[in-house]
RNA sequence: CGGGGUGUAGCGCAGCCCGGUAGCGCGCCUGGUUUGGGACCAGGAUGUCGUAGGUUCGAAUCCUAUCACCCCGACCA
């Protein structure tokens, strides 16, 4: 490609808007331009990435047996209403109506669209298995989108459903889409890690997600440096990091700890470890009775080691909390504790309120808590002896560093991610409502087992960038590169030995099928340098006067310091080799 | 959704308090000189000052409404 023929368009300072750097780079860059929030216009030069990443993707689908097809945008209402997701999604699925008054949706995912297709097109098991894949624009309402296409409203994703006869089929899809994935990312040139993920209300086990590592990521990934155990955060699972729990040594005490609401600040004015501890938090799960009518929220009473956090996905498996919950309001608390926040604890309760202990505070012994008592807490608690022992005791923690592997093969790490590709059991989630059915051998009906897999693409876009960028600009995986390679004459409208030569190598490499922009628009070095840095093309060759007099040119790689001669005659060759080719 | 903030040229910003008809840098256009890290000189174009009302002789500036966008929060005892 020629840059006079294509459009590039770079900013100096980015929008003001801009809050993370990927964005603020794609936007200097000239990838993407900002239409609403987390809409955006992709640029020439962002889609020629965007298609090398769909053709990636779509090539390691297709090998994995997957088939394309497409869905559309807009779908009725009456499909979501089938599965109750038309009551269920919230603001986030986007509502619209046509002319008619006839309600739709704008495709947020395609669960529905792809089972009513199974529904009506699969008859026989001997059809399957099958799955089927789109890439197509998705839109879903965030409450607040941010980090530009990272989180955008409107997105591109390629979303595969499997269709399999019984569970085991549905685990080799699975294992098929995995591997897949895993060749995807890796073809992409990026760091990721495949990450066990929460399965929510379909439980079992098979659900992953892939992150792309980058400190900037949203997700907290734990993963233990000496096996191959990895998770999200929300979901790995926080042994007792006492193994026993130890004789009381001391006597309960109430000592004043006035103004020091705060386990930190108890445990510097006491002079204890924060790891003697506990926090107090409290929850409440609305109650109904027979006729739905509401009841008093039930109230709970979470205790954590004060260095501890809540993890609300593992709260939300407890029994008695697994129908929802939230955090309680002042009110409540005063209610059934006799005391505001900041010297809660499980000792001295006005009502009753359930108790659950995390793994490591069941173990705890000699404790800190609050005594229900403004300005007070109780030090040497002991279960058993000073109040019951705990009505549950459950993982509720998040991880943290340094905690045991839950595989028992050495100590967390933890590191963040950007989730790009999830895969997904779903089971017969939404073949049963939709009643999707094929017949097995014996010409009985039988639900279809299904399987959902989603990559991001445009989030990967954001991501890959997080990922490899430097404070010039973007530093492009060979991979998903708009274009592989630059040329940089200097002097191309001035000098034809430049011009002879850079044409000859343009035109070598562009007949090796190497993605080659020539930037012959004969600017001043600095600016297609600076330009193309931002821009982040992995290799540049420089064309000079200077250089050709010794019969070279120079190639920098985007990460070089410091760009090398190579004779003329040799750099087509390098670049092939350069990109394997 | 709650709180805060901002809307002025393609991008970044000033002007607003104290009303008098809009400016700076970058970019863009023309000509010339330059040409190995975002050149220089000269000339030039571009704004319904987010939108709609109101106050006023006069509104970017004051008032009201509205829209858009951004930030923070919604993991906490």
């Amino acid at each position: 490609m020629r840059l006079s023929k294509f459009f590039l368009s770079t900013l100096r300072e980015a929008p003001a808007d801009a809050d993370v750097v990927s964005q603020k780079l794609m936007l200097r860059a000239g990838m993407i331009k900002k239409l609403a929030a987390g809409i955006y216009n992709y640029m020439p030069m962002g889609l020629k990435s965007i298609r090398k990443i769909e053709n990636i993707i779509r090539e390691e689908m297709n090998a994995a047996g997957a088939v394309e097809l497409l869905m559309p945008v807009v779908q009725p209402a009456e499909l979501w209403m089938e599965t109750n997701r038309w009551q269920k999604y919230g603001p986030e699925l986007m509502r619209i109506k046509d002319r008619h008054g006839r309600d739709f949706i704008v495709q947020p995912t395609s669960e529905e669209a792809v089972t009513d297709i199974a529904r009506n097109e699969i008859r026989s098991y001997r059809q399957l298995p099958v799955n089927f894949y789109h890439i197509q624009t998705k839109f879903r309402d965030e409450r607040r989108p941010r980090f530009g296409v990272m989180r955008g409203r409107e997105f591109t994703m390629k979303d595969a459903y499997s269709f399999d006869r019984d569970e085991a089929g549905a685990a080799k899809s699975y294992d098929a889409m995995y591997a897949a994935y895993q060749r995807i990312f890796t073809r992409m040139g990026l760091t990721f890690r495949a990450v066990k993920a929460d399965t929510g209300a379909i439980g079992g086990s098979r659900s992953h997600e892939f992150q792309v590592i980058a400190d900037t990521g949203e997700d907290a990934i734990a993963f233990c440096p000496d096996s191959d155990y990895a998770a999200n955060v929300e979901l790995a699972e926080a042994l007792p990091l006492l193994a026993s729990r130890a004789a009381a040594g001391q006597p309960m005490v109430k000592t004043p700890t006035p103004g020091k609401a705060r386990c930190e600040d108890v445990a510097m004015l006491l002079s204890l470890p924060l790891t003697q501890t506990v926090k107090s938090i409290v929850l409440a799960a609305e109650k109904t009775d027979e006729n739905g009518n509401p009841l008093p929220a039930e109230i709970w009473l979470l205790l954590l080691r004060g260095d501890h956090e809540l993890n609300e996905i593992k709260a939300s498996k407890v029994t008695g909390l697994n129908k929802g919950f939230r955090f309680a309001t002042e009110g409540e608390i005063v209610e059934h504790f006799g005391c505001k926040p900041g010297y809660l604890g499980p000792i001295g309760l006005k009502k009753p309120v359930r108790i659950v202990a995390d793994r490591t505070v069941a173990n705890m012994s000699d404790f800190v808590s609050g005594a229900n008592e403004e300005d007070f807490h109780f030090t040497g608690i002991n279960w058993g002896r000073d109040l019951p022992e705990p009505e549950a005791v459950a993982d509720i923690r998040n991880v943290v560093a340094g905690d045991p592997s839950p595989d028992g093969k050495g100590v967390l790490a933890l590191q963040r991610g950007i989730e790009v590709g999830h895969v997904f059991y779903l089971g017969t989630v939404y073949s049963a409502p939709m009643k999707a059915t094929f017949l097995d051998e014996n010409g009985k009906p039988q639900l279809l087992e299904m399987g959902c897999y989603g990559i991001g693409v445009t989030r990967l876009l954001g991501a890959a960038i997080e990922q490899n960028h430097d404070d010039k600009g973007i530093i492009w995986p060979d991979a998903i590169a708009p274009f592989e390679v630059v040329i940089c004459p200097l002097g191309y409208d001035r000098n034809e030995g430049v011009k002879v030569a850079t044409e000859k190598l343009y035109g070598d490499l562009i007949a090796s099928g190497v993605d080659a922009v020539l930037d012959d628009r004969g600017e001043r070095p600095g600016v297609m340098f600076a330009d193309w840095e931002l821009v982040g093309v992995p290799h540049r060759i420089t064309v000079g006067d200077r250089g050709l007099k010794e019969g070279n040119v120079e190639y920098q790689h985007r990460r070089d310091e410091k760009a090398t001669a190579v004779p003329v005659g040799d750099i087509a060759g390098l670049i092939k080799q350069k990109l394997a080719r």
